[in-house]
DNA sequence: CGTTCGATGCACT
DNA sequence: GTGCATCGAACGT
């Protein structure tokens, strides 16, 4: 089972774009029997230094340096002293953007991804058909079921043990919302998830009044 | 159901 | 010293 890897050319758009298109993909790391990956369902976009949330809200520095570099690339960073989160940046070359991704659904190497988690292990009949849905479920807990950390900082998409890629999965019907967990630039929809997935934790998914169709 | 709060490390001012 | 693009346990209703 394998797909096509997104080309540069994929994240070399309109940030939104890019965000909205993620959706469906599916996001990979390691190789061999240390693989495992997930499609996403939900992520968000942070587009320019003009978007407070942004990291580069600030200008460039040594964290964020990623940001400013060429689109198709992983920016990874520590956040609340215990979690990793990844990006992949987009636009172009001085154009400081990326997609957080938030949220997948669990597809290869699910037993590695409970280890990581810390999960107990389940009985092979119970197994079968079963997707443990909580795995992926927001974007700390899914760089640690991968096993992404700052070491993937920077890692090329196009071309690391890092990167996204095509099944050719549709995904369900996607709405967008105002993003999570920030205190500025709220008044940006722009955070994209598949309606009513299960990866989506509920008291993410916004109400109805937040959320506006997808095109 | 809902909200609050502690853990925990580091980049940035 | 301050503030996180978080998580999950512990509360209150």
């Amino acid at each position: 089972m394998s797909g096509r890897v997104l080309p540069r050319t994929f994240y070399a758009r309109p940030t939104l774009e890019v965000a909205h298109d993620l959706i469906g993909k599916v996001l990979v790391h390691g190789r061999g029997r240390a693989l495992a990956s997930g499609v996403i369902v939900e992520a968000e976009a942070y587009i320019g230094e003009d978007d407070p949330a942004c990291h580069a809200s600030a200008g460039p520095t040594r964290r964020n340096a990623p940001l400013y570099g060429p689109p198709g690339f992983a920016y990874v960073y520590f956040s609340y002293g215990m979690h990793h989160l990844v990006n992949a940046v987009t636009e172009g070359e001085g154009h400081p953007a990326a997609v957080l991704i938030r949220a997948l659904d669990p597809l290869d190497g699910v037993d590695l991804m409970r280890r990581r988690r810390g999960w107990p292990p389940v009985a092979p009949r119970a197994h079968a058909g079963h997707v443990p849905h909580g795995l992926c479920r927001g974007p700390g807990n899914l760089t640690r079921a991968l096993g992404i950390d700052l070491r993937e900082n920077r890692l090329d998409l196009t071309g690391s043990r890092l990167w996204v890629e095509d099944r050719g999965l549709a995904p369900g019907p996607v709405a967008w919302s105002s993003r999570i967990g920030i205190r500025v630039g709220r008044e940006h929809a722009w955070r994209v998830f598949v309606v009513d997935h299960p990866a989506v934790s509920a008291h993410r998914r916004a109400s109805a009044a937040d959320v506006r169709p997808a095109g």
